[in-house]
DNA sequence: TGCGTATAGTGCAAACTTGCATTACACGCA
DNA sequence: TGCGTGTAATGCAAGTTTGCACTATACGCA
């Protein structure tokens, strides 16, 4: 039977896609209002699941963990990081490459502010979802690290280089979010990005020389 | 109350101390040893257990979980690489001690090599302890930055560039260690560390300006 | 030597996580 | 419309991790 092709997103929806998107959806909404409520630590895998009207079992095929719930969203940005290198002019320098694609990203950031200071707020102050944070981090820092060796067009497990570049604009725009996020978002986080970025291009200025 | 300290650091062990001291050992011993013969994942805590002659249970009151076994020694470099930044000579530039500092950990880390490797290998090849590994790294940075502000006499809540000073060089420290660890320890330690702190000191060099 | 206390060790239960087996169901096709 | 197939959902069990309560014991002191 044709069901009724709402004619959503561009595409073809299928009955079994809609109800794994809508889900999806649930489970994360039920998630992140719970965790609000109780906090982290303080909301179970079964108060979620009901909450979505689900079984406990059921939410580990959307989510690898409770962790993820907070991360996974996230995570998808490393694919516009990395989008963002690859079609970025290549007549840039790599270096101004990678601040181009980290500002792109920031400016994402800056425009759903408020959700993400929330997010946040509780990934910072929970140490199982900052581990499972940083280990997201590392995959940034791998796929950076194979953008920029393609970039020098070097073999990355030869040179040190393309991940220890990699490595520094990891830091740099680590260091600008945590600045950013411990005034609340009242500066302007690619302000951020793009002092640090220049920063690491003046061997650190005369932080590194300075006695 | 203060126990009696008999002039030697760790000379009078006292029943309960030493005994301790023996538990981990044991456990330790016991971990590892499994861990190479079965794999981490394929080892329980109640086999470790069992080999270390102790309940299950006590084994977390030695190790906060079965990742931190390979870690937990690997951790206490930290207190060093603190050391060496506090009585470091205070005529050097910060960049500079930071990277004496990284030297000495270096110097033990290729003293222990076979040792390192073999753990290295299967924290590199295992998700849950390299997650472990990197909120034990994010520690370092913060212990770093909390050195390098004093260091340069400013507020690492106000300014941002303690924090991308550490972050950058953990980064150098990573680059190193798994160049120094893809070749199996052929190349020297030192070489690789001293190359990136350098190459961070020069802006990364023409890597960041080429195009 | 014997006693009170602090701490190590243990058992138990709840929650998280994952592999395996089974069931329910959406999809494509005749 | 009905059927076979593949995927989603579920139940179950083992293992990890942690808080709580209880026991055993090493320690310091009289």
């Amino acid at each position: 039977m044709r069901m009724a092709d709402t004619s959503m997103a561009g595409k073809s929806p299928g009955l079994r896609e809609s109800k794994k998107r809508r889900t999806r959806l649930a489970i994360e909404r039920a998630a992140l209002d719970l965790f609000e409520v109780q906090g982290f630590d303080g909301t179970t895998i079964d108060e979620i699941a009901a909450a979505a009207d689900i079984s406990p079992r059921t939410f580990f095929h959307y989510f690898p963990s409770k962790e993820d719930v907070l991360l996974a969203d996230y995570a998808t940005r490393l694919h516009k990081i990395v989008a963002a290198l690859k079609t970025g002019p290549s007549g840039l320098a790599p270096w101004h490459a990678l601040r181009g694609a980290f500002l792109t990203v920031a400016a994402d950031y800056e425009s759903e502010r408020e959700q993400l200071l929330r997010r946040f707020r509780i990934i910072q102050s929970t140490p199982s979802v900052a581990a499972r944070n940083l280990l997201l981090q590392a995959s940034w820092e791998d796929a950076v690290t194979d953008a920029v060796s393609e970039w020098l067009n070097v073999d990355s497990s030869t040179d040190i280089r393309p991940r220890l570049v990699a490595g520094a604009a990891l830091s740099a725009m680590r260091a600008s979010l945590g600045y950013w996020l411990a005034d609340n978002g009242r500066s302007r986080l690619p302000d951020h990005i793009t002092y640090c970025f220049d920063l690491v291009e003046d061997g650190l200025g005369q932080i590194v020389r300075q006695s």
